[in-house]
DNA sequence: CCCGTAGGCGTTAGCGGTAACATAGCGATA
DNA sequence: TATCGCTATGTTACCGCTAACGCCTACGGG
């Protein structure tokens, strides 16, 4: 099944192309690569060669020999929302044509998971790095300094970098929602989020929130979290769990846009007025909800133009690599969800 | 910002390890990989020279001397839907503790750009591939063939594997859900799908579907194609768009749960009687899903249990890595879209 | 007291490439 | 014709680590 007896040998090398070939190992090396002054009809016996054993080059010799390598690392918290995929969209479609490759790791919110995938990544010499937040254990950020290439911490801008920085800030994300929503005359606020210790964004978000709130001289009315399962389903149970608790709320605010559509479709289900009687808005922008009949108030987190933002600045397309800060500014959509401001 | 000048130098190696700590650098290798005797005491040295200094392994080096990198290459076609993070998360599963770790490429479903991905893989001397789908360029099959390490292919039985296999029959899994829909009286069935000429897998089980049709004497009445955009809003917007144009149809099959979901909004915003005027099903058994007030038929492609079954094989728990091939049977989830058998 | 044995550690020789330098060939130039 | 300069190619010395082997010491039984 392993295949032809006199293929499957031993591993092919560069020694077996310059032997097929008739030249030297270096020469086929420079036709390989593309480097260096080759004749055209050297050139073409070199890749007939190649071609036809099937021969595929060796990055782990290639990259021990030239102290290089064409990997990037990326760290990101997760895969199962839609946020981080369009993020690393963003970075593939800038890294595609500059000859990096991305190579994915998931911590899954957990700091030490992240020291591990960190370490791991580290130890094949990436040429730069690619992590979500600003917040990482003493041994991490450790680590990414003495790395000696560039890091860039992507998400997130409410913190201190350790090199360079692309994202929002999540506080002024919080902030800007609440006081769109005062505007608009709604008074008693509740709040629903994921149960987890290590978002910090959204953490931030509701910390600028908040804030905004206490200067109004109000509060958050009630709140409920939640962890695992379906978010849109928690989002709807959440929602029914909470108006029965408080069925004055004025409007309901949700750490992401999954659960904030399940609480929509409970509304409707119910036949709340919304806006009128209740307000919603979640967080992030995504695209499911654009399938909606009425369409949830977010704010949108440029994913995509973080991911890209954060390749080039890795690929030196833009400028410096080091110590480069970006903070975008993200859209409010009101979609149908937020009255007219008084 | 670089930071400390004695910290930059060049970066660190065994050697100045082995100077710090007083022994050889193959005692150092040894300790840092478990792997042969050395005394605590001298571990104990080794260790902690090893972290005052912060060295991290150099695995290039490393791979390039054992001839094994603990790599293994997932090739998928997409991560924008939900359905490969979930067969990446059994990977990572299983994975996890044997050592191997997963290194991901995406093809957005275009056979050349897999094989581009793979040939970037392969050139990292990966111990195994996964890879979705049993269609490949002639040269991937090569490639693949003359690898030498093990090959598992996923999602998809029907066809001729390469080495080994883990997936459901999607030809098998449209001719069930047909038969479903027969049985429950429906007649005048049309299709909605994406136009995604790579995508062999809905296209077999689109196959299976019409050919069950076609035993009862039926074809499909009508269908529509989109690509691009919002799932969500696509399967709402082609909904409404095939029944103003075939207001007599009682069924509609969706290539996937995303564009279904979009379907099954519009029929309850617009007040149709499902499932008793209209029935609607999906595939793949989405999360997402369980958020909606009436549940979308579909059935359930075991994503999860295929990344994990194919992860076994690889990293030999489970018998031999070569020629293995699992065909798991997916579950038809009847939801409230189907109206009872008669 | 000698030798066998095993644990603990060092030495050597690559792994498959590439950077850097060396060299051969050859037409142009003085 | 000797010299130069350029292009096309070869040679050499590693890159940082580990497999394989070898040496030394301690120790116990015959």
């Amino acid at each position: 099944m392993t295949s032809d007896p006199r293929l499957e040998r031993r591993t092919l090398t560069l020694r077996d192309v310059s032997e097929a070939s008739g030249v030297s190992e270096m020469t086929v090396s420079r036709v390989l690569r593309n480097r260096g002054d080759v004749s055209p009809a050297t050139r073409e016996r070199v890749l007939t060669a190649a071609k036809r054993l099937g021969y595929v080059p060796n990055k782990i010799a290639g990259g021990l020999a030239s102290q290089r390598v064409n990997l990037v690392a990326v760290i990101i918290p997760s895969l199962s929302n839609m946020v981080f995929p369009e993020v690393l969209a963003g970075i593939s479609e800038v890294l595609d044509d500059t000859g990096l490759q991305p190579v994915v790791g998931v911590t899954n919110y957990q700091p030490e998971r992240e020291e591990q995938v960190l370490y791991e990544m580290l130890s094949w010499r990436p040429s730069g790095v690619i992590v979500a937040g600003l917040e990482h254990t003493d041994a991490s950020r450790a680590m990414l300094k003495n790395a000696g290439i560039p890091i860039v911490e992507i998400m997130d801008v409410d913190g201190e970098a350790i090199d360079s920085v692309v994202g929002i800030s999540h506080r002024r994300a919080g902030r800007v929602m609440a006081e769109e929503i005062l505007a608009a005359g709604y008074r008693r606020i509740g709040f629903l989020g994921t149960q987890m210790p290590h978002d910090h964004r959204a953490r931030n978000r509701l910390e600028g929130f908040t804030a905004v709130l206490a200067e109004a001289g109000l509060k958050l009315e009630d709140q409920e979290y939640y962890s695992g399962g379906s978010a849109l389903l928690k989002g709807r149970e959440m929602t029914a769990a909470l108006l029965a608790r408080r069925p004055d709320l004025d409007f309901l605010y949700y750490s992401n846009d999954m659960i904030g559509a399940g609480g929509l479709l409970h509304c409707l289900d119910a036949g709340i007025d919304v806006p009128g009687k209740l307000g919603l808005a979640g967080f992030n922008g995504v695209e499911l909800l654009d399938g909606f009949r009425v369409k949830l108030a977010t704010m949108d987190a440029c994913r995509w133009e973080v991911g890209r933002k954060a390749a080039e600045i890795l690929s030196g397309k833009s400028g410096p690599t080091h110590g480069v800060r970006i903070e975008l500014t993200p859209r409010l959509e009101r979609g149908q969800t937020i009255r007219a401001r008084r």
